[in-house]
DNA sequence: CGCATTTGACCAGC
DNA sequence: GCTGGTCAAATGCG
């Protein structure tokens, strides 16, 4: 992405900006090491806390630097969010949506059918979790494939909305272990869709429900000690076929939400002992063009598309 | 009946 | 040509 023209009124604020965003940076590599290495942290749990409350402070430094910035008025903003995924979904369309567009052409369907254009670069954050739960998000699964030097087959699944307001959210869930059951769950791009309630809180892998997690709230800025699960979180139908569970549930005809936040919602939730890889906040931080003052205050965007 | 899932086929990228 | 991502008809379910 190109980086957006700043008058020089804003220069100062952008300088602001990039400082406090690299400091974010180094307190995520904290944050990293402390999941990584939590030996290192053992004498001191506390300093994990410290750590987080850092990162929040440059989030909430950063909105309101860009915030108060006249040089990014809200339709540059919501531009800059979406360029790509209009460009990606204009992309997608089916080459007979396209074809049809010509009044003399008329391909028989089962010729050919569409055009599938495949992704390249979007925004994805991937995590490794032994819980398959409710991530917030209405998910419909659209195909299932075998996948070579995979053990189990590979889900795909795209928003819900979609189809009514252009969602081009996807995530795939790849089950990477048997005993204990280990699942690589990756998303692709943001949601665009506009759903009034809040994605509950997304756990990352706590296999043993007795851990002391924490819960990390975007938008309250609390740090939540927990014992459990989400209340909100319903109970995980176990289907299994071919070892390999369903996740309808997963996917959410419950109250989900669909709301533009990054795929865990407004929470993340960092085990304070982690037992599997987490690609979290590092993986999505790489993406600097998702970072979005108004993807972390809940600003609604459900009017981007439509 | 409407919506979600399944599954074979299609297609792009490598 | 192979592989992975997506489509869409068929099917299932509430």
């Amino acid at each position: 992405m190109e980086s957006p023209t700043w008058p020089e009124s804003s220069q100062s604020n952008r300088i602001k900006a990039i400082q406090e965003l690299t400091h974010g940076q180094e307190w995520t590599n904290k944050l990293q090491e402390a999941l990584w290495c939590p030996e290192n942290f053992e004498s001191d749990p506390t300093s994990i806390d410290g750590v987080l409350v850092q990162i929040l402070e440059m989030f909430e430094k950063t909105i309101s630097i860009v915030g108060t910035s006249s040089s990014i008025n809200n339709a540059t903003f919501d531009q800059l969010l979406t360029s790509d995924l209009h460009s990606s979904a204009s992309l997608g369309k089916p080459k007979s949506e396209n074809i049809n567009e010509t009044p003399n052409s008329v391909i028989p369907v089962k010729i050919k059918k569409r055009c599938v254009k495949r992704r390249k670069s979007s925004w994805t954050s991937t995590k490794v979790t032994s819980d398959l739960i409710d991530d917030g998000h209405a998910w419909r699964k659209y195909g299932q494939k075998e996948i070579l030097n995979a053990n189990h087959q590979r889900s795909y699944y795209r928003c819900t909305y979609k189809s009514d307001q252009g969602c081009l959210a996807t995530k795939q869930v790849q089950m990477i272990e048997d005993k204990p059951p280990k699942y690589r769950i990756t998303y692709f791009g943001n949601h665009t869709c506009n759903n009034l309630q809040r994605a509950p809180p997304i756990i990352l892998d706590s296999p043993d429900p007795r851990d002391e997690s924490i819960i990390l709230n975007f938008e309250t800025k609390e740090l939540i000690k927990k014992k459990h699960l989400h209340p909100n979180f319903p109970s995980i139908k176990q289907e299994l076929k071919d070892g390999f569970p369903s996740l309808s549930s997963l996917g959410g005809n419950q109250s989900s939400s669909c709301n533009n936040d990054p795929p865990w919602g407004s929470f993340t939730h960092v085990p304070q002992v982690p037992t599997e890889s987490v690609s979290l906040m590092s993986s999505w931080l790489d993406h600097e063009e998702m970072v979005s003052p108004r993807a972390y205050s809940g600003l609604d965007r459900g009017d981007i598309i439509s």
